[in-house]
RNA sequence: GGAGAGGUGGCCGAGUAGGUCGAAGGCAGCCGCCUGCUAAGCGGUUGUGGGGGUUAAACCUCACCCAGGGUUCGAAUCCCUGCCUCUCCGCCA
């Protein structure tokens, strides 16, 4: 969300970065409404400081058995009229704030233009992608060989875009879990294991909701939305509360699955593990001081490569153009996994500064010692990694001739083998 | 699922026959004083958000005692709804 008063004093700015971005708001039209609002604001405040001075007195006059029935008359006029200037201001209010809501981020200086993701610019490449001399399978292939994803029995279980990890394919989504976290705790990251079924203020606050419902499982009765992402929990860990200085940066890793509903994608990636509605990622949060927050992000996505440089897979950074960077984001830095079986590369994380967007949404503050007042944070955060994508690019690029997978190193202790087969 | 109790400021905790309560008191924090140092003691001070105001402050004002409604000239205090916490019973991984 963005500052109603940021808006107002910078209007040009705003209309610039939300046309590069695409989208095109009737800005006037909400500053008309806020301007009426304002003005509603002070009519309504100074009735009230009327009714508070003359009721004050009227508890006086009571007090000494003075009569006071005029002031009774003409309180309730008040009182009355109070009232109506208050829903008034009240519609004026969701207005605004309705508004607010479906106002994405706006794009960091540094954030390439471009209209949608064939703009994106390429960052840096690491790793160089395996020649094999000989035809390299897709991952759903190689799996069923294997014996260790069986997609037929998960479509009778569930349905289409679900998985059964079955034998060594499920022992490998669980290592590479523990070893996600491991590496991570180990960089300071404290692990939390944060509810997946989350109510609507949480999905608002980090922007998921109002404008994104269609993406989003829900159940009723009671009331849950299923995250899509461990952003959702582990950013509203902090939601409502003033922090302080001297506890920032703080850092998060949380195992969840994700649920996602993929509306709009019928037809793209519908064999194997690429995209499913249910999958696992380990994710990284921070919560940073404003000044801090795009060092923190350039931190964030290398912790995120380190795990892909760790398990030996081929990536390429890729910066998100300002058509192509998610709702709620300022900046975001893709890393794409090199897949053989595909012969591209494919996101397998998404590294995001948020700036004060979420923490705006979230009410998460923290106080300068010293300095009077409150600021928001900045948070943001990253894959570290999409496990589901992660198990394709291991499958794809350790894929021997004869059929069998190479364990890379670091997942050996955790696999308690070296291979596959 | 059934039966009860409760939600007040950073924390503890007063305040319910409605009025001068943003809220006593204590603790913690901050600033002074005192003291050889520390502790104790003494005095003062300390919330958040909005609107206005100022170069910036000061300052003025509105709101906030879980949330949302209601009654009333006036609500932390009364009524309704919701959320959350706790205790007992039942059920359950």
């Amino acid at each position: 969300m963005l500052d109603a008063r940021f808006i107002k004093e910078n209007i040009d700015t705003v209309k610039n970065a939300l046309k590069k971005r695409g989208y095109d708001f009737p800005l006037s039209e909400f500053l008309e409404i806020d301007e009426k609002r304002i003005t509603l604001l002070k009519e309504v405040e100074e009735l009230r400081n009327r009714r508070n001075i003359v009721t004050e007195e009227i508890g006086r006059l009571k007090k000494q058995k003075v009569d006071a029935s005029a002031q009774l008359d003409d309180m309730k006029v008040v009182s009355d009229t109070i009232k109506a200037l208050d829903e008034k201001l009240k519609d004026l209010e969701d207005e605004t704030k309705a508004f607010l809501l479906t106002i994405p981020n706006i794009p960091h200086e540094s954030v390439p233009t471009g209209k949608d993701e064939t703009e994106n610019v390429e960052i840096r490449k690491w790793g160089t992608p395996a020649v094999f001399d000989f035809e390299p399978l897709n991952h759903w292939d190689i799996a069923e060989t294997l014996d260790i994803i069986d997609f037929d029995r998960a479509s009778k279980i569930a349905g289409a875009r679900f998985s059964l990890m079955k034998g060594a394919g499920a022992r490998l989504e669980r290592s590479l879990m523990n070893f996600m976290l491991d590496t991570n705790t180990a960089k300071g990251y404290t692990e939390v294991f944060p509810p997946v079924l989350v109510n609507r203020e949480s999905m608002t606050a980090t922007g998921q909701l109002p404008k994104f419902e269609a993406d989003l499982f829900k159940i009723s009765d009671p009331e849950f939305y299923l995250v899509p992402t461990a952003e959702v929990p582990v950013t509203n860990i902090h939601r409502d509360e003033i922090l302080k200085e001297e506890n920032l940066p703080l850092y998060y890793t949380a195992y969840t699955p994700c649920f996602r509903r993929e509306a709009g994608s019928y037809g793209k990636d519908t064999r194997g593990l690429i995209r499913q509605h249910q999958f696992n990622k380990v994710e990284l949060v921070k919560f940073v001081k404003p000044e801090d927050s795009y060092n923190e992000l350039e931190k964030l996505t290398a912790d995120a490569e380190d795990i892909l440089m760790r398990l030996g897979l081929p990536y390429r950074v890729v910066s998100l153009c300002t058509g192509d960077i998610g709702f709620s984001s300022a900046k975001t830095y893709d890393l794409e996994v090199w897949l053989p079986g595909q012969n591209k590369y494919r996101e397998i994380s998404s590294c995001s500064n948020f700036g004060d967007f979420q923490a705006r949404r979230a009410n998460i503050r923290f106080k300068r010692e010293g300095k009077k007042g409150t600021e928001f944070v900045h948070t943001l955060n990253g894959s570290s990694l999409a496990i589901g994508r992660t198990v394709v690019a291991i499958l794809e690029n350790y894929q021997q001739k004869d059929g069998s997978v190479l364990i890379p190193e670091v997942l050996r202790t955790y696999m308690g083998t070296d291979r596959i087969k």
